[in-house]
DNA sequence: TATTCACGAAACCATTTGGTTTCGAATGCA
DNA sequence: TGCATTCGAAACCAAATGGTTTCGTGAATA
């Protein structure tokens, strides 16, 4: 439908219960409502709204399985978060943010070390 | 004043207008409130509001010079949305977040991240 | 077939949120 | 002294948010 509200990344996150359901399914990878709606308190309409809202900011997608609508964590549009986040980091965590930046610059695809090796 | 509300930091990045007056600070280190409003369409006091949310959640610091007060970005606590964020990488970007783990995982600063080890 | 289950839409409600305008208190300056 | 500047508090408002209950529909099942 992608009504008017469209809701974005930062704020889909900024709710307690939202980032909840976003942990819940990554750890189970696929569930439907009833399931999600089983870890807390609130009704399960309120539930489903907070998925849509998460469907919204494209942090979910859903998939109708018979009766039950199952959700599914996609975690691609958190990336619009970590960009944001990267420009404060300086001002912080200044130790290892020049190495990581390197790190994070050039992507050859797969250049992650097999031995467990102690940087420093 | 710290009243009940109590803002978190991911409510607190919830808003553009705070955001907008996060890299404002960035830029400038140092700014009383009506030199921030300038930036906006809003009323200075409405830009205020937004300044004492994001002091509640410690995003900013004020200081009282002469009858201005002086607002200084805090980004520390923006670690929590790193660590938040951290624990969800591996679901999109696995391309080098093993390097990455290791990088920041010698780093005193950064608590390891929670989570199930469910590595592919 | 009849019933149960899973779900969304709709109507509704209270509170929060983001904004306004007004006003008064300090501070700086002519 | 008198005036302009900077700001926060207060009162107020509309809209968004997070929640509820009710009801209808479609899918599984006894």
């Amino acid at each position: 439908m992608t009504a008017l509200p469209k809701y974005d990344v930062f704020q889909a996150i900024a709710d307690p219960t939202r980032r909840e359901l976003l942990s819940l399914l990554a750890d189970q990878d696929e569930l439907p409502v009833t399931a999600l709606s089983n870890n807390f308190s609130i009704s399960r309409t309120a539930v489903s709204k907070h998925l849509h809202v998460l469907s919204d900011a494209g942090l979910v997608t859903e998939r109708k399985v018979g009766r039950e609508t199952r959700y599914r964590l996609q975690a691609a549009p958190l990336q619009e978060l970590k960009d944001w986040l990267s420009y404060y980091e300086r001002f912080w965590d200044n130790k290892l943010s020049l190495l990581k930046h390197l790190v994070e610059a050039d992507s050859p695809d797969d250049a992650a070390p097999k031995g467990p090796q102690k940087m420093e």
